[in-house]
DNA sequence: AAAACTGTAATAAAATTTATTACAATATAA
DNA sequence: TTATATTGTAATAAATTTTATTACAGTTTT
């Protein structure tokens, strides 16, 4: 499992903490704790999805798009999945055994309603809600 | 992302299919398409948590250790879940930041919350009802 | 022109996951 | 009672994924 929504979440909160004004990569990287490299990796992921906006050059950094009250933490989950949320086995499964042909198909049916389970939850909160907490 | 929820699936399935007889570690590796050890492993876990059953030696094996109407689909991702739900940062963020100092309670509580909401949706299924798809 | 940034590619290192090998212990059955 | 098929388990290796690092071009500010 890689930590994409934790940092991203992090990245999100600090910039609402900082009201507007630009944050470097190298700032969120310091508070997160990992490299400025991936931050600004993640960054680009959180602009695509127009959480964000960023400025080049010196004295640049990014900042949220949005208010904190319009994103939700489902479309954060939603901008920063790539597994399956339960797992899934590389190998394919033996085609010639009648569980192991199906098995994917009904496996991706049961991951689809829980991811669905999963957001709705998440949808439930926004950055503002989550960011609010920090006091 | 580990696979041990698709594979324990996929094992109880199988047995589940056996109705009672005993399968082997490799027959149920050949359907899954892993390695035996890992199928044996993943045994150990599911006898744990009193899901199934197995038979040392010769013309042994495992077999469901309870009705498949019995098992729901919740409890099974608690007997192999180990990761944080949405992933976590292993790295220890800035305790000098005031974001960074407090995000992972915060972080831990949005996780439980959101791990009981996919667990209640796991829970509506049984083994009963998700092998009752392989017709 | 210097400085402080972002953007991005390439590579390395670390961590996790899966596979393999090996073999003791157990149970069946010839 | 011996051969055989199995589980249980440890040790190790291989593969994959994740994270970190290095490097540097491009951009903007001062």
């Amino acid at each position: 499992m890689n930590s994409r929504f934790p940092v991203s979440l992090h990245i999100l909160t600090l910039l609402d903490g900082a009201k507007g004004e630009v944050v470097s990569s190298d700032f969120l990287a310091g508070s997160i704790n990992i490299n400025p490299v991936l931050v600004r990796k993640e960054i680009v992921n959180l602009r695509k999805y127009g959480f964000v906006e960023s400025k080049e050059g010196k004295g640049g950094g990014s900042f949220l798009a949005k208010h904190a009250g319009e994103i939700n933490l489902g479309d954060v989950y939603k901008a920063v999945r790539s597994d399956h949320i339960l797992g899934q086995n590389k190998n394919e499964p033996n085609p010639k055994c009648p569980i192991g042909r199906q098995i994917n198909e009904h496996l991706l049916s049961l991951y689809n309603d829980a991811e669905k389970a999963l957001i709705e939850n998440l949808s439930k909160q926004t950055l503002a809600d989550f960011a609010q907490k920090f006091k």
